[in-house]
DNA sequence: AGGTGTCAACGAAGCTCTTCGTAGTTGATG
DNA sequence: CATCAACTACGAAGAGCTTCGTTGACACCT
């Protein structure tokens, strides 16, 4: 039950979404002047009326400046797009993915702790 | 030079360089034949014709039914599409990247190997 | 020569995304 | 109350993508 597939959301909109993850509830005020692209105010305006048409943002009207909430969870989105372009461009091979990611740019020491967790708990699930 | 930025190949455009990154040079039928998808004819002709007008791929017209190649390179678009999913989902962290498409589904013991092997490459490369 | 099938080329239509101008509303200020 | 600033709503334009119908060229077969 409304589990409707959102559809990928487009370039104008994952900037805002961007700003509404970071920022929390916002203004579109606070998202334009976020966005620091050269988007006039009534564009921006524009995508998040159509962006809550869509679902993705939640928007309270009780204020004379309306107050948008993004309705997707960062973390959904990125896998949303992640499993997307495993689908389309590796073969459905997430591995092949990371393996690209990984050997593009630095990686932080932090980052490689974690990697090599994940790594172990994948290796010993592979195991039974 | 000539190392002119190409745009993201489009959903269409990445579907017909995927056939000719399989099959190697094809004609326009068997990239249509092997693309089950519901789209006729004219309508893959059309978007290969465009294509080759914006350079990501190449027309050898000496045989009737011309013979298209890929101008893009697989890998070339991989890291494409992967770097610019970084910077806008992902705050420019490729481990980020990697370890979300690692926790969605399952991983052959060869790929574990390779990314252990990649993992131990950067953790020996972050001791200097 | 006529008919048939395969092919490229073209153009147009429909759709989505993005952009912005304009108009109308509301609240605050003098 | 008149004015000004901030805001939403609306509509339309322009661009890019996708789709496909139609046309004309060409080759092969009878």
């Amino acid at each position: 039950m409304s589990r409707d597939k959102l559809p990928r959301p487009t370039d104008a909109e994952l900037g805002i979404l961007r700003v509404l993850w970071e920022r929390g509830a916002s203004t579109v005020r606070e998202v334009h002047e976020t966005l620091q692209d050269g988007s006039g105010y009534t564009t921006v305006l524009k995508t998040m009326q159509i962006m809550t048409e869509k679902g993705l943002v939640m928007r309270d009207e009780s204020q004379r400046a309306h107050v948008y909430t993004s309705r997707v969870p960062r973390e959904n989105t990125q896998r949303q797009l992640v499993t997307d372009l495993v689908d389309r461009v590796f073969g459905g091979s997430p591995a092949r993915l990371a393996l690209q990611a990984l050997s593009t740019k630095k990686t932080s020491p932090e980052e490689l702790a974690e990697l090599r967790q994940m790594l172990e708990s994948l290796e010993k699930e592979a195991e039974s």
